[in-house]
DNA sequence: ATGCCGCTCCAAGAGCGA
C-alpha cells in the first residue's frame, strides 16, 4: 500500500476497476483516525482497520456482507503494539489480513522480532486451520518462499526476506496444511507481487513474490482461480506492490449417490 | 549490487520499506 492516504486515488480507481468482493490492505501508514473510511464506504464497502501513526496498519474491506471482527493484533506478545494483524468473518468465511515484519537488517533485533512474529503466527494459525469454515490468510509476508519467487536469488541470500530461517518459517506454515493459492494453480510460472520503484524494475519484471494467500483445506477445496493484477502497478503515484487475488467458488454440494450403473 | 524512490511525521530531515 505504502500509505493509504497517499495512495487513495489509486486504491479507489482499482476498487472501481476490479470490483473485488473482499480486500486486505497492508502498510496503511495512517493513524486510526485518519483512515479514509468514508471514501471507501462510498464505494459500497464495509471496512475495519487497525491503524498506527507513521508505520504498519492493516484493513479489511467487504462489499458482500458485513465484517464481523474477530481479532486485531496477533496474540502472544503483550509488548508488541504494532498494527500488523486483523481478522474478521464475512459470510461464513474467516479472513485474516497480516503485514509481517520486514526484518532487515539481518542479523539484529529487527530480524529477531520477525522470527518471533512468525512463531506467534504459527501458533495462532494452528488453531485456525482446523476450522470447518473456509479460512483465508492474506497479506505481505515479507518472504520469498523459493528461488522461483525472486528475480535474482543470489543477491538476496542473506536478506531478511530470503534468509534460510525465514523460508523455513514460511514452510512450517505450509506444513500445517495451508495451501499457497498462487503456487497451487501456477506451480512453475514466474509470478511477482512487488517491484522496486527504481531502475525500471517493473518494466524489466525484476520483482519479488512476497504477498501470499494461504487457504485452509475447506477454502482450498473451493479455489477456482488465482493471479496478480499488475495493472495498477503501472499507474502514477502507485504502490510498489500489486494486488494478489483469488476466486473462491460456491460451497461444494454434497454429491448424491452415483447411478447404479457406475457401481462396479 | 546500493533504498537510486517515496511514504510518514510535520515543515527538515530522519526513519522506514524490501
Amino acid at each position: 500500500m505504502n500509505g493509504v492516504n497517499g495512495r487513495l486515488p489509486v486504491l479507489l480507481r482499482w476498487l472501481e476497476l476490479a470490483e473485488p468482493d473482499i480486500v486486505c490492505l497492508q502498510e496503511l501508514k495512517s493513524p486510526q483516525e485518519k483512515f479514509p473510511e468514508s471514501a471507501i464506504r462510498d464505494l459500497g464497502y464495509d471496512v475495519i482497520w487497525h491503524g498506527q501513526s507513521r508505520w504498519n496498519g492493516v484493513a479489511l474491506l467487504s462489499r458482500v456482507g458485513e465484517i464481523h471482527e474477530t481479532r486485531r493484533g496477533l496474540p502472544g506478545d503483550p509488548e508488541d503494539l504494532q498494527s500488523r494483524y486483523i481478522e474478521g468473518a464475512v459470510n461464513g468465511v474467516l479472513i485474516a489480513g497480516l503485514y509481517l515484519p520486514n526484518g532487515n537488517p539481518r542479523p539484529g533485533p529487527r530480524f529477531d522480532f520477525k522470527l518471533r512474529w512468525f512463531e506467534r503466527l504459527q501458533t495462532h494459525l494452528a488453531s485456525l486451520i482446523r476450522l470447518e469454515a473456509p479460512v483465508i490468510v492474506a497479506g505481505d509476508f515479507n518472504v520469498m518462499p523459493t528461488d522461483r519467487d525472486v528475480y535474482a536469488p543470489e543477491r538476496w541470500r542473506d536478506d531478511a526476506l530470503f534468509a534460510p530461517e525465514v523460508k523455513a518459517a514460511y514452510q512450517r506454515l505450509l506444513d500445517q496444511g495451508w495451501t499457497d493459492a498462487i503456487r497451487r494453480l501456477h506451480p512453475d510460472d514466474v509470478i511477482y507481487t512487488f517491484w522496486k520503484y527504481w531502475r525500471g524494475a517493473f518494466e524489466r519484471n525484476a520483482g519479488l513474490r512476497i504477498d501470499h494467500l494461504l487457504l485452509n483445506p475447506p477454502a482450498a477445496a473451493r479455489l477456482v482461480a488465482a493471479g496478480v493484477d499488475t495493472r495498477p502497478r503501472a499507474w502514477e503515484k502507485t504502490s510498489d506492490h500489486a494486488p494478489v487475488w483469488i476466486e473462491i467458488g460456491e460451497p461444494k454440494v454434497r454429491r448424491r449417490k452415483p447411478p447404479v450403473q457406475e457401481l462396479g
